[in-house]
Order: structure tokens, then sequence, then C-alpha cells
DNA sequence: AATGAATGAGTTTTCATTCAT
DNA sequence: GATGAATGAAAACTCATTCAT
């Protein structure tokens, strides 16, 4: 069968799992199209470049987690559930979308380089920090968060402690000579940033 | 004549920041060998192959590292002042070492697939984690910290909270659209990781 | 239906365009196919290959440059006027008609490959020739011309001076750093080509 | 052996032969390696692009038909022996450097694109237009020549004469059914040449 | 030790042409 | 007739590594 759209998909979809394991600059064109069942051709009729076909990669990916992140529908639960949840959902898309932590290290590593020439990424972002903003000030006049609390600091800070887990696995392990990405360690890690978080923003 | 000896460093010092800019399979090996004022021919003469030479620059990153977290001796100080050191010490060490964090990124992207070959990294962690021990055991003693506390996670939680802000400050700060890596932001991320670390292990 | 005749003079006339500019090795099919407003179906459908079309494009050039030389009726003029008009004819067809000269360049390059595949070229040029010898003939019965003057090489000289400057005008505007295209430039060289070759065809 | 000036020589010697027979789209890296006894990456390492090679193709040529153009040392002759020989000249460095006509037909298709881009070429032509204009001046005084002739517009009527009978040789014999380039051929076109050019300058 | 030259294998990209609808 | 999608073969270009001096 024919059509446009599912090749695209197949060669995204390839495409990603590819510059996750690799890399941008690792990455072979002719694995992707292998992988995808399709071929190199139509990698460059749809993408133009291994390039332009990284940034749709980079920015599917950040679409996705912005769109789940947006799906939680924060507003809705009391201040102390509904940071409890982001921190949650934070390390259960981590776990789940695999791929997303290489490629955010790739991209971070290339200075953001190609996510600059991106568009349309600001404002899903910032209506996330909105609602962060609401939650915070909900808590505070309800006098159980603390008051004053940077929405993006606490949220680099809830993404920081579920990142770096899944991140730096790899590293962790072998230095340390204990295999962090075992489920018992992963149910141990997810209650520690919960009870990081929660420990920072409650009001004594 | 210590020529040897100098055409080695040189050569380590530019593999280290061209590894860190454009990681393995980015990095030329032409260019770390015009980078160093040698030649390539000394690379592969002192270190074989480029591979071999991302290993040498990856160990002697993290011995550094760990090197300088020895030097605090932590246990010198009561336990909340020895975690706010570590706390400190941490980001201070990423934001002046700025090269290992896109090392350490790099690593994890592939597994941790040469820090794995390397011997005599593990007895420096252990050791680190034991001076964590001791701290949190007279810190529970002294009624100061939480009880049960593991010192790897903690550990973990310490990096995360200031690896992340350095290792994605780029994507960060393009799709937020604020200037995270300016000294003001730097300073409010700093303190903010030290009241939540302490938040997290203080007694209430 | 014309639509059928009218694809085809539209392809065409973008093949002219797009072989003129880049030759035949540099020209490409996707550019004629989007230029003609058809699609490049139609051109494998009417033309076969790239090279057909080329072949086309050729001999359609060639056609309707011979036919507008029957036309100038050289043999009603006296022999000196007939010369005359036939150098100031050249100049113009090669300034009006710019894609000539390009297309019969590339095909010299290619030493006149696709040409000489071509039937029906060779009478419409010796009749060219036969009108040529009656031209020579009279003006040398007269008095007029020089006695012995070769057909074929007047007309190659005739050619020369005009096809010359439009076909190396832009190297030589180049390196000697003359516009050699202006209006007045153009006059100068049409003047010069018409004396040059009445003095040399003129008994002395 | 090895030897940077042999291998760049040999790859311009090939490459020169290549861009003549195909122009630059149609000429093929690999040959031009192949022909030259080296390799393809020699090509890049020395000359970086196809383009660049291409372009010193294109120097080289036209520096050594201009400096064979001063070697003759053309004030020394007297003003219609200098002509004359300056006829015979272009006829023969044509016959003799064979690359040199399709090298210029294919740059000029390209609108001069890549002449453009180079430095250096000026200076040695402005040279040559004053050697003719010494020539044309002395002629007029002398009551051999007629006054006013521009030296650029003579120095492109001559290479005209010539240029056009080898540049169209293949078309021009195709069409009209006559090998134009047989060694008969050969002379009356030089003397034709010669005998149009004269006729063009003598004051009568 | 030091250095520029050399190379084979691989990588990205392009192109004319054909197929399915 | 008409059109976008698909493809294999070939093209330009790159890279880590080795050789000759």
């Amino acid at each position: 069968m024919r059509s446009a759209e599912r090749t695209q998909r197949a060669l995204l979809a390839a495409a990603e799992t590819e510059f996750a394991e690799k890399g941008l600059a690792g990455a072979r064109v002719d694995l992707i199209a292998g992988r995808s069942g399709t071929n190199k051709r139509m990698l460059y009729y749809y993408f133009g470049s291994k390039e332009k076909l990284y940034l749709a990669v980079l920015e599917q990916a950040y679409t996705a987690m912005r769109k789940a992140e947006r799906e939680l529908n924060l507003t809705r639960l009391d201040p102390l559930e509904a940071i409890k949840t982001l921190v949650e959902f934070k390390f259960n898309y981590f776990l789940k979308n695999s791929t997303i932590i290489p490629l955010l290290a790739g991209e971070n590593m290339l200075g953001a380089k190609y996510l600059k020439r991106s568009q349309r990424l600001g404002e899903m972002h910032l209506s996330l920090i909105k609602v962060l903003h609401e939650i915070l000030s909900v808590g505070e006049k309800n006098g159980v968060l603390k008051p004053g609390i940077d929405p993006l600091h606490l949220y680099m800070s809830i993404s920081a402690l579920s990142y770096f887990y899944f991140s730096n696995s790899s590293t962790l392990s072998t230095v340390f000579g204990r295999d962090l990405a075992s489920p018992a360690e992963r149910k141990l890690r997810q209650a520690h940033a919960v009870e990081v978080i929660l420990d920072s923003v409650r009001l004594r």
C-alpha cells in the first residue's frame, strides 16, 4: 500500500530509536531507512536531510511529552496532590518513553542548536508554567505550601530527580556496582523523588 | 625529557574539549590533533585509537572529580554542614568543570560501554558512599537527620539537582524563553538545591 | 483535444530553458517537470527519457533557426547586401534566441553525440550552402566579390563573429573587467562583425 | 614515492581532461581519481570539493594560455606581422590544447560563475590589451593599419574565428556532412582566419 | 619523536525512472 | 491523461587509521 503518512511515520519512528541510541552524529541513515521498512530515498523525499529528520524527531518527542503533561489536568487537584501527581508522572513518563532522555541529552550536548531552529515550541511550555503557578498560588493561600516558590525552579527540580536517575543510570550502576535499573530500585527512587519534592514545598 | 608527557597532556586536553562538545561519534581525530598542537601520529602513538583516547579522557575526568570530592574531608564537619557542603561543591564543580557533564551525558547515551571497560574506578566510589554513610549515621544518632536515608539515593538526589540544571540548560532556556545560565539564575539555582536537599534530610 | 499538444509544448519549453542553463548533465528532470506546469509522468509519457527530450529540444532549436534563415530569401538581394543581411541576422538571432548558443555549446561539448542520431537535419543545411554558393557566384561574376570563396567557410566566419561574442560574453566580461553585454557594446560588436566580413569578401 | 606536488598535478591533469569532456556537472570525481593514479580521498584532501577542483583547473588553463600569449613578444614584430602571428598562435593554441575550448564553453554556460570567484586573473589580461593597443598605435602611425581599431574587439574577432571552428566543429561537421576536422580543412581554416583578420585591419 | 601524505571503507545525498491510484 | 509516492543505482564526500620520510 502507498501512504505518505504511513511512510513518514515509519521513518520517524525508526529515526527516533536510532537517534536516541546513537545521537545525531552516530546515527546512520541507512539503518534508519532499513528499520523503517521503506528506503533511504523516502527519507530524503520527506525530510530533506538527516538533520531535518532529527529536528522532526525532536519536535515530535517534545510535543508528545507536553501533550501528556497537559492531559494531567493538574488544576483539578488540590495543590499537594497535584505536585505529587506531576512528580510521579515525570518518573513514569521517562520510564515508559525511554527515547526522550537520550534525545534531550543529545540535543543539550549540541547546545540546543536544532531546537532553536524550531518554531511553535514556546507557547506549549509557557502554559505549563502557568498551570504550576496557579497550583502554587492556591497552595500558598491555603497555607499548605511555602510562599515564594518559583514555578520554573520547581519544575526543574521535579524533572531533575527523575531525569538524572534515568539519564545516568548506566554510569552510576557501573561505578557504584549496584544495578540501579531493577524494579525494586526503581520503586525506591520514585518514592524518594516524591518525598524530596513534597518536603521541599510543604509549609512546616 | 618531558616532551612525551607534555604531548600526551596536550592531546588529552584537546580530546576532552572535543569529546565534550561533540561526543564520541561527532568528535574528529583531525581536530583533536590540530587543537593539541601536536599531530595525528602522536595521538595514535600514545593512545592507539580514538576510542582508547576517549576512555582515557573519561577516566581522567572521573578521577579528577572523585579526587576533589575526597579532598572535601566531609567527615570533619557536622552532618548538616557536611551535606550542605557537598551540595554546594557539586554545583560549583559542574560550573567550573564544564566538560564533565557532556562527557557523562555522552557516555550514558552509550550505555556506559567504555566506562565498563575501565578498571580502578570501583573503589574510589565506594569510599565516597562510606563517607556519606558515616555522616548519615552520626546525624541520625544526634537526632538532626531523618533515619533510614540511603546514602546512594541521597548522593543521586544531590547530583541530580545540580547536574540537570547544567546538563539541560540549553533546551530549558530555549523552550522557556528564559536565560537560565545567567549569574543571577545560577545563584538562585544553587540556593534552591541546597534548600531542597536539606529539607529532605532534616528531621522535623 | 489539444491538451496533449499543449502539454508537450510546455515540456519542451521548460526543457529548452533548463538544458540551456545547465546542459544535459546538469539539467534536472524534476525542475523541467515543475517549470512546465505538468508533471514528470507526462515527460516520460511523451518523450521517453531525459535524453530523448534533450534531442527533441535540440532538433526544435535547429529547425527554428534554419527556418528563419530560409525566410531571409537572400537570393532576392544583391550579393553584398545579402551577405550583410546574413551577418546582421545571425547577430540578431543569437541576441533574441538566447537559448540557442548554450544548447549548441553543450551539444558540441558532447561531440554532437545526440545530433548525430537525428535524421532530417542534413538537407535543410545543404540548401543553405546552395543559397550562399549562388550569391557568391553572382558576386564573382559581377566583379564585386573575391573569387574562390568557400561558402561553408564564409558561413563559419559569419557565425563565428557573432557566436563567440554571445557564447563567451561571461568570461570575457569577467577577465577584461568590461561589461560586454551592454547595448552600446552590442551595437559596436554588430557593426564590427559586418565590417570584418564585408572587408573579407569585397574585391578591392 | 610521496610527493604532494606530484599528486596535485596528477589530479589537476586528470580533472582537466574529465571536465573538458563532460563539463562540471557531467564530470565524475571517481573517474578523475581513477585517471589520476591516486584516489578520491586525495582529491578532497588537496582541493576540498569537486567545485574547487574545477576552479583550480580553470585557473590553470587560463594562466597557461595567457603565459603563452605573453611569450609571443608581439611588440618586437612589425604591426601586420604581429597580428598575423597572433591569429596563427590562437589557432594553433586551440589545436594543441584541446581542453581549453570545452573548459571555456562549459564555464560560459555557467555564466562564468566560478571564474568570478577567482582572484588574480584581471591584470594578466589587461596587459594583453595594452600590447595590442601599442601594436595598433604603431601601425596607425606608420599608415599600415586602419585608425580607431578597438583592441578588445580585434582580440575578440581573432579569437572568434579560431574558437568557433574548434568549438563547433562537431555539430558543423554533422549538419553539413563534411569532416571539418581533417588536416586539409584545418589548413584552409587557418589561412582563412588570417586573411579575414588582415583584410579587416589593413589600411587600403 | 615528529609530520605531511596516503588510503579503503563507509556515509550522506542525489537522480532518473517507474509504480499505484 | 494526470499525480504523488516509491526505488535502486550511483554520486559526492568523510573518516579513522597507516605509511614514508
